[in-house]
DNA sequence: ATGCAATGTTAACGGCGTTAACTTCAGCAA
DNA sequence: TTGCTGAAGTTAACGCCGTTAACATTGCAT
């Protein structure tokens, strides 16, 4: 489709791109269909029809952010078991801490309620998959236990998950050397907490 | 001061009430204060003479929130280091999963910027106190690390933090036995997930 | 060339948070 | 007792917002 005067022609991208920016400069609060419409030079009912409704934008924009957060995690070096899980969970937690408005509308679960869009809990279900894997890869090279891949799978996300929210809510007192308290907090469920001078491990 | 036709005499405290039920029920996005100086029978500028904006108001339901939420970690028993620990992190998932509206309105984020509102950061200091305190216990007893006690208590509570968010945004898969997965968790947590046999502890 | 579907437009509805300006009333001082 | 004052309520209004209905323009396939 060509872009004369009335038909604008590439009016998806252009609110897909802006909005994102809005997001991640105020957070997905700051985005009102109105505004951007008015930004981009178009009416406001335009939007209509490309975008269902506010949410579904929000939606997009999720999308986005878990795709991106997907890349982020396949990219780390899964040469050596140990330092892949620990690696994952720097990058899981860089990523929160870069773009942190974006993360709180991917993982806000005020904005959308799980179900509502399938695309969307697709794209988290693929990022979460980086996660499984490299830890079902560390169960079967031997170096994780062989605890349920559930288990092990939604304790590592957990962890990485609390501790990326905790941290770009400011939560957390003197977060200034923060990827040491990454690496820490994940070798300590690698490692364990307990003293094992004094207690056995749970056999 | 009495209570008379105009005078409503109470609105602070109904207004609280009728705000934290309906957060409750249908989350915070669903709190207007029109709706709501309607449903008190008051105008809404009233409510202004109460709460200086939305979020004034918002922050203190979270602040509500904080404070049962600290009474239900000072429920655990503390007998037990091992036993503490986990107690503590089930009762931490358990109010998230009782009051999951409520939760993200604490947690969220978004609403409410860090610092902005004093008294709310300090009831949600109060409530992390309690994990510290657990925490610092049982490291006294000798039975966790000597390890900074900062790093052990974000690793506690970005465990549970993070467990909690996924589980009552439903991200995690068949979360039907949920008290058993958050058990399960803290364990991991406290013993390690790697396998002794093949890896020494790290040193 | 024509008709259709996609993609725009304007106008309007009802709701919202917030503020300004005014009113009522409880409690206290003279 | 009277009169004042300040807290706590009122109405009216401003400017936003999301969304929908009804209509206009235009590219493309027939």
């Amino acid at each position: 489709m060509a872009r004369t005067a009335y038909h604008h022609g590439d009016l998806y991208q252009q609110a897909h791109e802006q909005a994102l920016a809005i997001v991640r400069e105020q957070g997905d609060s700051a985005i009102s269909l109105r505004a951007l419409a008015r930004q981009i030079g178009v009416s406001t009912p335009a939007l209509y029809r490309h975008y269902a409704d506010r949410e579904s934008l929000l939606a997009e924009l999720a999308i986005s952010g878990f795709q991106t957060l997907r890349q982020h995690l396949l990219a780390v070096d899964q040469q050596d078991s140990r330092s892949a899980l620990i690696g994952i969970g720097l990058a899981y937690v860089a990523f929160a801490r870069e773009e942190p408005n974006l993360y709180r509308l991917m993982f806000g679960g005020r904005v959308l309620p799980r179900g509502a869009h399938p695309r969307l809990d697709q794209a988290g279900l693929a990022a979460f998959q980086v996660l499984e894997d490299t830890v079902a890869n560390g169960q079967q090279r031997g170096y994780l236990k062989a605890a349920p891949l559930a288990l092990l799978t939604a304790a590592a996300w957990s962890l990485v998950h609390g501790l990326s929210q905790l941290t770009i809510d400011g939560h957390l007192p003197g977060h200034d050397n923060e990827p040491q308290l990454a690496a820490g907090i994940t070798a300590l469920l690698l490692d364990g907490s307990i003293e094992r001078s004094n207690k056995e491990p749970t056999p």
